[in-house]
RNA sequence: GGGCGCGUAGCUCAGUUGGUUAGAGCGCUGCCCUUACAAGGCAGAUGUCGGGGGUUCGAGUCCCUCCGCGCCCA
């Protein structure tokens, strides 16, 4: 239903000038988009929104997905849904950590207690202060408040029709409280468990990292050829490496069971050269006979194969690397002979770069090195944060189970990968291929400490050692906890690291660990809160998930294993995945790059909605290019709009009573009734970019065409009747534009609204297909503005103005076409300032234009 | 190596299930101060639809193959 007419306000010069801090402000104090909390879940339609980070800087890849995700909110709340839509600051994570430490001056140390009402010195020092993790959270909150006012302040302006009373942040006290229960629960469970296992390591973070943090890029390298001498001088064996520097991890050499050339030697033993171990030779199939030699050495740990191989292979673990990234001061306790010693003497505490350089050093001495050093290059695993290779150490770590490891689990998630809706459709593959290629569980601890704790104890036995199998868990009503000051019960403070006491697990969760339940976050799942009893059943599952395309392996992934554990369901029926922004040279924009936009510039030069026009403007799940071309016709859209609206108000009302009589209102009403349909089916597939394309080529049309075909007519040159019929579709087809606009050009269409309606053109209906088509025929409409079109031409080929008198026109065309134009002939003739038209039977529409003489 | 997407006018891109002479905007050219709009309007020109082969009465659209670009996975 719209809201009723009433006294027109036409300003004598429409304009956007400060349309968007007016409007948000209004729309604040009316609570336009506050979610109404007594619909029930068919009547909502509730959206998972992405917390940005927001320690990053503000850039144009914001202001593009988060306007398609609002096309769709906005749509959806015109068809009478309740739009429940969240916004949530993602600042749990290592670029909050890193800003704290230098605004601040300060370093973490969880083992330090809450000092209440620490303040950090005006300047920081140059020697950082260790505080303890409580009080440097409270720092990294005091900075990320900031950080989110900016953010907060960028997406009004842009117009999300978001309820800014449902904000939330991960790392906020109720996000940490979902965060801990939702895994102890996992625990309670077995969904999570803990491990000492060979880790993935950033030397440099110094924590673990999880497949999904991977990257590979493409490093140099180079194949060493080293000597491995088999016993009582039965010869060597030479096999190429690239890590030299692991040789004193040696603890076997592998090649593959078929390769002849090795198959006599598997089960006897060699000795590594330098520090003189004696290691197996063993089978195994992932040796590749094509590479080297065809033989290779195992070490703890060079790669991931090497741990597949010390695993199957019962291999013992002889590790040289510390989480320094350095290496261990003593030597393994299987380098015994002298000179092993002391060549281990001269690697140890050495970076591994440096370790490389002496132990070729070390080979060249025992002429163990053979022909030249290859440089090759080579993919090489990293962090994607980080800055050097991973390293792969043995450490204590938490994991949630994902399929990795369970061939069950692993299918049930693809079931659930293939019951959720993805726009695009074909985006399914790249979790299809993600889960499929999963070598493992779920690393969620890390050795970081801006994030949410791992809500555990330990106790310790009477030598003070932790006794890790039987954690000590808090009561839920206790959440969240932080095990580094908080105390688990029955014990008190003065037992905290001391034998018979406890110890709190050190770790905290990955920043993902957190992020897979902005479903439960955002929803206030299991809080105790009357305010919001009930509300996570009003918007479980969401309708819709939308986001970035490249985090599909880590947000979207980890939230579906969260819901599946949790409530046994999809967290969302549909996804929609956006494309990237493009810089010019179509290279992906990113800080590192140096090519980021700042988005405010542009909000403030071309207006919100034409920054809005261009972001939906790109189909859903494409890169785009950064266009500032298409920023400038939105902002023309968005003006002529605000001009035809003008035109179209400032002739005065059809009144109540108005017909459409004339059969060109009634075509093009009826064309507007097909646009209304093609609209809303593609809102309803979620491809919003052709609703708009639709509604604008249509309005173009309108203006051109139809607002010309009329407008005398509408200011009453054929009377009375036919000018109400005409101002009657103009009142109709500017209502339905406005409306079909709107979630696109939310700040023009609502300024036009106030002009001649009550309340908000956002809380209006969406319009009705069926309310406005009549059956008529379509074609009058076309006969009209193709003669109307010939005249133009002709005025245009001669170089007159387009108010140049036509003499007379003879039209011929089909007699059906005539039969058309006769309909409309009034309003062609008077658009066209035409004195005679005439008529002809013929094949196909054609015209003969004499224009009058120039007035002397 | 496997998978996905893309390749259409100088540029950015639409082209639903195959159906007349392939579209839009920008840019370009020309005209017009027209009672909504000159930071505008009207009109015009512009294409071996990446190459090749096939199916079909008919292919930008379906099939095969090759080339180029991007991404995902291993």
């Amino acid at each position: 239903m719209s809201a009723a007419p009433r006294q027109r306000q036409v300003p004598d010069k429409p304009s956007l000038d400060g349309v968007e801090a007016r409007w948000d402000r209004v729309w604040t104090d009316e609570g336009t988009y506050t979610f109404d909390r007594t619909k029930t879940r068919p009547e909502v339609y509730s959206i998972d929104t992405p917390p940005p980070t927001v320690s990053g800087s503000l850039h144009v890849g914001h202001v593009f997905s988060y306007t398609h995700t609002d096309a769709v909110a906005r749509y959806q709340r015109m068809r009478g849904k309740a739009v429940y839509y969240p916004m949530g600051w993602d600042d749990n994570g290592l670029p909050t950590e890193r800003r704290v430490q230098n605004y601040f001056g300060v370093r973490c140390d969880p083992s330090l207690p809450y000092e209440p009402g620490f303040e950090p010195p005006p300047e920081p020092p140059k020697q950082q202060i260790s505080i303890s993790r409580p009080n440097f959270i409270e720092l990294c909150e005091r900075l990320t408040s900031t950080d989110e006012k900016a953010f907060e302040d960028l997406f009004r302006r842009l117009g999300l029709s978001v309820d800014w009373s449902l904000v939330y942040a991960t790392i906020d006290e109720r996000s940490r409280r979902v965060s801990q229960r939702a895994f102890l629960r996992n625990l309670a469970r077995g969904e999570a468990y803990q491990q000492e296992a060979p880790t993935l390591w950033d030397v440099d973070f110094r924590t673990a990292v999880a497949q999904a943090e991977l990257e590979d890029r493409e490093q140099p390298g180079a194949y060493h050829k080293l000597v491995f001498h088999r016993p009582a001088g039965a010869g060597d064996i030479e096999i190429d490496t690239t890590r030299p520097e692991l040789l004193a991890a040696c603890v076997a050499l592998v090649a593959h069971p078929q390769d002849t050339r090795f198959q006599p030697l598997f089960g006897t033993t060699v000795t590594t050269p330098v520090f003189g171990v004696e290691v197996p030779i063993r089978a195994h199939e992932l040796a590749d006979p094509d590479k080297g030699t065809g033989i290779a050495m195992v070490c703890t740990f060079g790669d991931l194969t090497d741990v597949t191989w010390w695993r199957e292979l019962n291999l013992p673990a002889r590790s040289i690397i510390g989480w320094d990234g350095r290496i261990l001061a003593s030597p393994p306790e299987a380098i015994t002979s002298e000179s092993g010693l002391e060549a281990f003497a001269r690697i140890a505490g050495k970076t591994v770069k440096q370790a490389q350089a002496a132990v070729v050093e070390l080979l060249q001495e025992s002429g163990e090195l053979r022909g030249e050093i290859r440089a090759i290059t080579h993919p090489v695993k990293f962090f994607e944060k980080g800055d050097r290779p991973l390293e792969i150490v043995a450490t204590r770590q938490w994991y949630i189970r994902n399929g990795g490891r369970d061939p069950v689990l692993r299918e049930a998630l693809l079931a659930r990968g293939r019951e959720l809706r993805w726009h695009p459709e074909y985006m399914r593959h790249r979790y299809e291929s993600w889960v499929a290629g999963l070598n493992g569980d779920w690393l969620i601890s890390r050795q970081r400490f801006f994030g949410v704790p791992i809500p555990i104890w330990y106790r310790l036995d009477d030598e003070g050692v932790a006794i890790y199998d039987e954690p000590l868990v808090p009561d839920q009503s206790r959440l969240p906890i932080d095990p580094s000051t908080d105390v688990p019960d029955g014990f008190d403070a003065a037992q905290r690291g001391v034998p018979g006491g406890f110890m709190g697990d050190p770790d905290i969760m990955d920043t993902w660990a957190t992020s897979s339940l902005t479903p439960q976050i955002g929803g206030y799942w299991q809080e105790s809160d009357e305010a919001v009893a009930g509300l996570y059943e009003r918007v479980f599952p969401y309708d819709l998930r939308p986001q970035a395309h490249d985090i599909i392996r880590t947000w979207l992934f980890s939230t579906v294993v969260r819901a599946h554990f949790d409530d046994d369901s999809l967290p969302w029926t549909d996804t929609a995945l956006s494309g990237w922004i493009l810089d010019p040279d179509r290279k992906k924009m990113s800080k590192s790059k140096g090519n980021v936009v700042t988005p405010l510039a542009l909000l403030e030069q071309y207006g919100s909605d034409a920054v809005r026009y261009w972001s939906t403007s790109a189909r859903p799940g494409v890169d785009t290019a950064f266009d500032e071309g298409q920023m400038k016709i939105g902002r023309r859209l968005a003006i002529k709009l605000l001009n035809a609206s003008k035109f179209t108000l400032s002739l005065g009302p059809a009144g109540g009573d108005a017909v459409l009589s004339e059969p060109v209102d009634q075509a093009m009403v009826e064309r507007l009734a097909d646009l209304v349909g093609e609209a809303t089916a593609a809102f309803d597939a979620y491809d919003y970019a052709r609703a708009l394309e639709r509604t604008e080529a249509f309005f173009w049309d309108f203006c051109d065409n139809y607002l010309e075909l009329v407008k005398g007519r509408a200011y009453g040159s054929q009377g009375d009747g036919p000018a109400a019929s005409a101002r009657a579709a103009l009142e109709q087809s500017l209502e339905t534009l406005l409306k079909l606009f709107a979630p696109f050009l939310p700040f023009a269409t609502e300024e036009v609204w106030s002009w001649w309606r009550d309340g908000s053109v956002h809380t209006s209906r969406w319009p009705d297909e069926a309310a406005l088509r009549h059956g008529a025929d379509r074609e009058v409409y076309r006969v009209a503005t193709d003669v109307l079109g010939a005249a133009r031409r002709a005025k245009t080929e001669a170089r007159k103005s387009l108010r140049a008198a036509i003499e007379s026109m003879v039209v011929s065309a089909p007699s059906a076409d005539l039969a058309r134009l006769a309909l409309a002939r009034t309003d062609v003739m008077e658009s066209g300032n035409i004195s005679s038209l005439d008529s002809a039977i013929g094949d196909e529409l054609g015209t003969v234009v004499t224009l009058a003489p120039d007035p002397a």
